[in-house]
RNA sequence: GCUGAUGUGGCUCAGGGGUAGAGCAGCGCACUCGUAAUGCGCAGGUCGUGGGUUCAAAUCCCACCAUCAGCUCCA
């Protein structure tokens, strides 16, 4: 039995304390070990966040958070953002505050000024934010009834506050914290005190509306991040260095893959060398596509009116399609492909032993994207869909979408990507019934479940015709892209009267799914390009081998070492300049060519190539032979 | 589309009312060279586009276009 004032605290090692009622959790934390007290910045009490300067006065379970703890760090990165609107509110009287939350790498904090903030005036308030940490204001909590805090703001014009509090459900605890003269609405919970803070750092301004709705007035958003040591600061910034330095708009143009001009915004151009990378995908894609039982096709890009109208397009997809006229009837420009290949389906009458029918298409498609949201291949108005629609029995769909999931799989392993799963259900703007979409997305999650795939549901994220699977990808530095999807389709079916003869000699109608792996081949050799920085695997790397001669005298023999190669399918460059080998070696360092052949007198006389690898160096001599077996078996595995 | 910033040779950038500059890349010449930049020389720009102010505009003003960072949207 617990003295009466005592309370019994659990700690997650099982360990069994007790502490007189009212000891806060910074003092558990003391007593417990010093160095937990000064690496706590919250603690978890029976599974709710709280501020160290909670009094405990209940029996509880208790977990100290840090930094390395998820929770920690949204903590540290919030309590940051607080001390930013501190010093914005010092250096900028009469700014209203609007929201600033903690968020991935960071917090941001969006601010209504009259002014615009500059450069100088991040400079300006970090140099503030870094006064307010050494002054080590505690970050104190209260609450506040519903009527005090909306005068409390609106006192101080603080309309933005109001307005959040006024949406609040009427039975929330609206709680507050202030660190010296600022005060925020918040949730909490917060490090114990400005001083914990270490490395803050402002990255950059931009607009943003008031609740994300552009009709709202635009606010001026801070973005930053903040660290509890210096060298993870650095770190961080390094990294982000490190993804400008493999921009792939910066690559492209550097190696020559592919650019965008002004004369087609959105419209990218692909040179001879991001043509072979486009090429090798296209040739992989085939091989395995063919492998799965898929039949290629290609559908036009101009189609009739009628036909997006009879699609639902015309309906749900008209504000992102471009229009013509031919010979005085309307026309649209493909924004998907799905129409083309139901055509095809429906062009002659088909038996339920045939199914299921997988046509597959690499389509290009044109979608009108807002002139702000343009980036590189990344997001573009054409790009070429890695398409197919698989029409087939209802009882074959469980199976048809394993076989896609396993497909997905294997292609993103060739580039050494991982990947995570969404699951998303219908949107508001959907056509169908609930109850078709319930069983649609159903067996999707059956599909899911059977292959053991973890995934997240994202409510209401689905296309307008079905539910839908969609496999992000994760790079070499963290980032996730949305490229597979898988989509389940009970709309179009219906819409363009699909069917097949079954058994029984009756027309049915059959299930189709729309999928892509790749996603776009533009935005995918964006992600490649970043991914690898540029260094191609030998397989897809644009040029595979420049053969570089020493001197003058060597050119001859370099000429025919090219040759060689080049009989035996492998892409290659002669490097006859007259320059320094120094210099040649450099200049196909820095265009990430796999492999350097350098050829001199010695290698002429034994009819050698004295290799250089990109990435692993001088490799010494080899019989030309030997090199040309090794580079394609190389190439023949898809090496990364 | 919205907010802000930017736009000068192929690339990176300087110049900021009075005759357009540098480095790299390119071209020419010399050096004939062994694993990340040899030297010298030459050529290359209607300063994003269109208006306006001015004796004079790359420079100041306006509009448009494009790009960049975000917002919203998305493959």
């Amino acid at each position: 039995m617990n003295a009466v004032n005592n309370v019994k605290i659990v700690l997650p090692d099982g360990a069994e304390r007790e502490y007189p009622a009212g000891t806060t959790l910074l003092e558990i934390a003391k007593s417990t070990s010093p160095r937990l007290a000064k690496e706590a910045l919250i603690a978890r009490v029976n599974g709710e966040l709280m501020d160290l300067a909670t009094p405990m006065m209940t029996d509880a379970s208790v977990e100290f958070i840090s930094f390395e703890d998820e929770a920690g760090k949204r903590a540290y990165r919030h309590s940051t953002a607080h001390i930013m609107a501190q010093a914005v509110q010092k250096l900028f009287p009469g700014t209203k505050f609007a929201i600033g939350p903690a968020i991935a790498d960071g917090y941001y904090y969006d601010f209504d000024t009259s002014e615009n903030f500059t450069p100088d005036d991040l400079g300006k308030i970090e140099k503030e934010m870094e006064a307010i940490i050494k002054a080590d204001y505690p970050f104190e909590r209260f609450e506040l009834s519903r009527a005090q805090a909306l005068d409390f703001f609106k006192e101080k014009g603080q309309k933005y506050k109001a307005e959040l509090i006024e949406d609040l459900p009427p039975d929330t605890v609206l709680s507050f914290y202030r660190q010296g003269d600022f005060t925020d609405l918040c949730a909490g919970p917060h490090v114990p005190s400005t001083g914990r803070l270490k490395s803050v750092k402002l990255m950059n301004v931009a607009g943003a509306y008031w609740r994300g709705n552009e009709r709202n007035k635009m606010l001026q958003r801070i973005y930053g991040t903040s660290f509890p040591k210096k060298s993870m600061l650095e770190e961080y910034l390094f990294r982000i260095e490190e993804a400008k330095r493999r921009d792939h708009r910066k690559l492209g143009a550097e190696l020559d893959l592919f650019s965008i001009m002004d004369e087609g915004p959105g419209f990218p151009f692909f040179h001879p060398k991001g043509m072979i990378l486009r090429n090798e995908l296209e040739k992989y894609w085939r091989e395995e596509h063919q492998k799965r039982g898929y039949q290629e096709i290609r559908t036009p890009i101009i189609l009739n009116r009628s036909l997006w109208e009879n699609s639902g397009h015309w309906d749900h997809y008209r504000e992102n399609m471009y229009f013509t006229k031919i010979d005085e009837g309307d026309y649209a420009v493909k924004p998907m492909n799905c129409p083309g290949s139901i055509l095809i389906y429906n062009s002659r009458l088909h038996s339920y032993r045939e199914l299921p029918i997988r046509l597959a298409e690499l389509g290009l498609v044109h979608r009108h994207e807002l002139s702000g949201v343009l980036h590189g291949l990344m997001r573009v108005r054409c790009f070429t869909q890695d398409d197919a629609h698989i029409f087939m029995l209802p009882e074959q769909i469980k199976e048809e979408i394993i076989g896609v999931i396993d497909l997905v799989n294997d292609f993103y392993k060739v580039f050494g990507f991982t990947y995570f799963v969404e699951l998303s259900t219908k949107p508001e703007k959907a056509m169908g019934s609930d109850e078709v979409w319930n069983m649609a997305t159903d067996v999707l999650r059956d599909a899911l479940d059977a292959r053991g795939l973890k995934y997240k549901v994202n409510e209401g994220d689905g296309a307008f015709y079905g539910p839908k699977i969609d496999f992000h990808l994760e790079d070499s530095l963290g980032r996730t892209w949305q490229c597979g999807t898988i989509q389940l389709d009970f709309q179009m079916p219906e819409k363009f009267n699909l069917s097949y003869v079954g058994e029984d000699g009756q027309k049915h109608q059959p299930v189709m799914i729309h999928r892509v792996v790749f996603g776009s081949i533009e935005r995918f050799i964006g992600i490649l390009t970043e991914h690898f920085a540029g260094a191609f695997p030998a397989w897809l790397a644009p040029v595979q081998a420049r053969v570089i001669a020493i001197t003058d005298r060597h050119a001859e023999y370099a000429c025919n070492v090219v040759k060689r190669l080049e009989e035996a399918g492998i892409r290659v460059e002669l490097d006859t300049r007259n320059e320094k080998v120094n210099y040649k070696i450099r200049e196909a360092q820095t265009h990430k060519i796999p492999y350097m052949l350098i050829v001199g007198d010695k290698e002429i006389a034994r009819d050698s190539v004295a290799v250089r690898h990109r990435a692993k160096g001088d490799l010494g001599a080899m019989l030309l032979g030997e090199f040309e077996g090794k580079l394609l078996e190389e190439i023949r595995t898809k090496e990364r």
